[in-house]
DNA sequence: ATTATAATCGACACACAGTTGGGTAACAAC
DNA sequence: GTTGTTACCCAACTGTGTGTCGATTATAAT
């Protein structure tokens, strides 16, 4: 490995903005957030910020491919033993994952994000959900995909929203059975 | 019917301010949305807006209030010979009106709005799911309401999104059975 | 036709957005 | 340690939206 490393400066101004930004994105939309709350909550000149980025999105969008990147390591070192395309196992991993990374997750994953990182899940989506259901009408499977991912999603957001408070298997077992057997299985 | 009818001139501007505002909700989260791009669409002087509201949130909200006294107006008007307390045919009456009023249900369901009239959906759910589950523990339950909303809702939007191509009664019975029996059902 | 008032217009101070040029200090490399 | 590089800060400037106000014009209600 060369020294393609960047300037020290360079690293520690840039983690100074992502956290500004991961902070804010706790209670704002991205799209309410100014180029100079940002850059007074990481206490850095305003001129630095557009020497790295032109604008918010821009940050956030380079955050969301290094945790993405981040994440698909992360997954990379466990190996599943798995039948089911997307098993509680899995599942559990990903929780803990999350957990880990509390604030940026919430960041990503509220309705205070645009690109939202589930677009790239949907992708993920497409793949596990073509396994299972290989012959049925594609409109129908959309519909199935859009209506599991973002119920899901939705269950990790108020489950971060409110501090993780059960445990990431637990929440992986629920979010299955309710993927899988739908509302009534629980009666 | 006493004449508490306000002044045409200001019924006409609030109308042109309310189209203007669901016309750039279309593309745009509201806390993007300027008074002055507001002004420039509805043309309307920016005094003029001022008079009326005090920033465009408070327009989305008084838009949302309406759109909820009409909707359940027009529910009233049906009758339902319903055993279960989210029927199809019951959503199939939502889904109409929401057809009848696409834009409107869009800028008021996308991620572009904030207060989400999600909200009061889930009041909603809260009377329907206490009484499928009156045994359940209340955290899952309400996991499950999160769950079911969060998919029905974006189901919602992929539908209004690309234009309501299916009718309503199809979509219905597709979120009824994707809330209550799941993924599986459909293999 | 008269009166009340809604909407417009122009102007104001203010705040954030981007951009630029010059000075300073931290960095990497030798 | 010295040296060349460059990241950062600072100050200034233009542009654009904000929120408010008083004066003027247009229009609804009667």
């Amino acid at each position: 490995m060369q020294t393609d490393r960047v300037d020290r400066r360079v690293r520690y101004t840039k983690a100074l903005l992502r956290d500004a930004l991961v902070e804010l994105m706790q209670t704002q939309h991205i799209s309410a957030i100014s180029v100079k709350a940002l850059c007074d909550i990481a206490d850095v000149n305003r001129s630095t910020f557009y020497a790295h980025y032109s604008d918010p999105y821009d940050l956030l969008n380079q955050i969301e491919r290094e945790v993405l990147a981040n994440l698909k390591r992360y997954l990379d070192r466990q190996d599943f033993n798995s039948s089911e395309p997307l098993s509680v196992q899995i599942l559990t991993s990903i929780l803990d994952y999350i957990k880990e990374n509390a604030a940026l997750s919430k960041a990503l994953l509220s309705e205070n994000c645009d690109f939202a990182i589930q677009k790239d899940i949907m992708e993920l989506a497409q793949i596990i959900s073509e396994q299972i259901y290989p012959k049925l009408d594609i409109r129908t499977m959309e519909y199935i995909k859009e209506f599991g991912i973002n119920g899901c999603v939705s269950v990790l957001q108020k489950w971060l929203r409110e501090g993780t408070p059960e445990p990431p298997a637990l929440l992986a077992e629920l979010m299955i059975q309710l993927m899988y057997f739908g509302m009534k299985s629980f009666q």
